[in-house]
DNA sequence: ATGCCCGGAACGTCCGGA
């Protein structure tokens, strides 16, 4: 079975991309982020005519989540567990397909140091905490998502340009690191070895996707019954060429049935 | 020195993004 990642950057105007996508490729899970809109909104009907199935966390403007499925969904939680006041549209998790799955728009964090990175390293605490009480349970756990960190200096196009970012902060990386120490396995790295040049980021700014100037920061973290099953995990930079393209592209992965 | 590119909200620009 083939599970997705995509950071669409408005789901309502990326929704021809996104079809176009979901019709050529016909992964049979899909987490997006960044959907801009509340789920009143959410194009249900189109991608439901796909054959796929709709669970949604959105947010007017800002953030949103969701997971397509070509299974049914049940939907676990709408909040990354941790901080009842957070109100943002960041975590939705569900179980489908035999796989327990969240999607995950982790918090940008710019500028650094500041309150949006205090934010930040403190979403992550809790997004470990949270991970770790999923490997309690020996299930098959699939996180993925934007997750706004270049785990490495390889997984930025130039690392002096993007010292001090919040993506690439030492801060970032270690919460990042307890992640994949705690037992998760990072698909990209695990399958590939290097990371170099592996991009799923390109600014829309000063014709960084015509230089290829990226960034790596869109990943699928398993836990170890999940992790078994890992057969592929890739980068299909076909849509970022496509006309009014996100400045995202997907991130796949395949596992054994 | 500043903005450069986008989407959303909203209708004039500003915010957020990475």
């Amino acid at each position: 079975m083939k599970i997705a990642t995509w950071n669409v950057n408005s789901i309502r105007a990326r929704l021809p991309n996104v079809l176009k996508w979901l019709e050529a490729r016909q992964p049979d899970i899909v987490l997006l982020q960044e959907l801009k809109t509340v789920s009143e909104t959410f194009p249900h009907d189109a991608i439901g005519d796909l054959g796929y199935n709709c669970a949604v966390a959105g947010q007017k403007a800002l953030n949103g989540v969701a997971v397509l499925s070509k299974s049914p969904i049940d939907i676990e939680t709408t909040c990354l567990p941790g901080d009842p006041d957070d109100a943002q549209a960041r975590y939705i998790e569900v179980f489908t397909h035999g796989l327990r799955v969240a999607s995950i728009y982790l918090p940008n964090g710019n500028p650094a140091p500041g309150d949006k990175f205090a934010y930040k390293l403190a979403w992550m605490r809790r997004l470990v905490d949270h991970a770790l009480s999923l490997l309690a349970l020996e299930e098959a756990v699939v996180l993925g998502g934007d997750y706004n960190v270049c785990p490495t200096d390889d997984d930025v196009h130039d690392p002096a340009l993007w010292a001090g970012d919040a993506l690439t902060r030492d801060e970032s990386r270690a919460l990042f690191r307890e992640l994949v120490w705690s037992g998760y396995t990072e698909a990209y790295a695990t399958l590939h070895g290097t990371t170099a040049g592996a991009w799923t980021f390109w600014d829309y700014q000063g014709g960084a996707w015509l230089k290829d100037h990226g960034v790596r920061i869109d990943h699928m973290l398993l836990s170890p019954h999940a992790a078994d099953r890992l057969v592929a995990c890739d980068i299909d930079r076909t849509p970022r060429a496509w006309p009014k393209a996100s400045d995202h592209t997907p991130l796949l992965c395949e596992l054994d049935d």
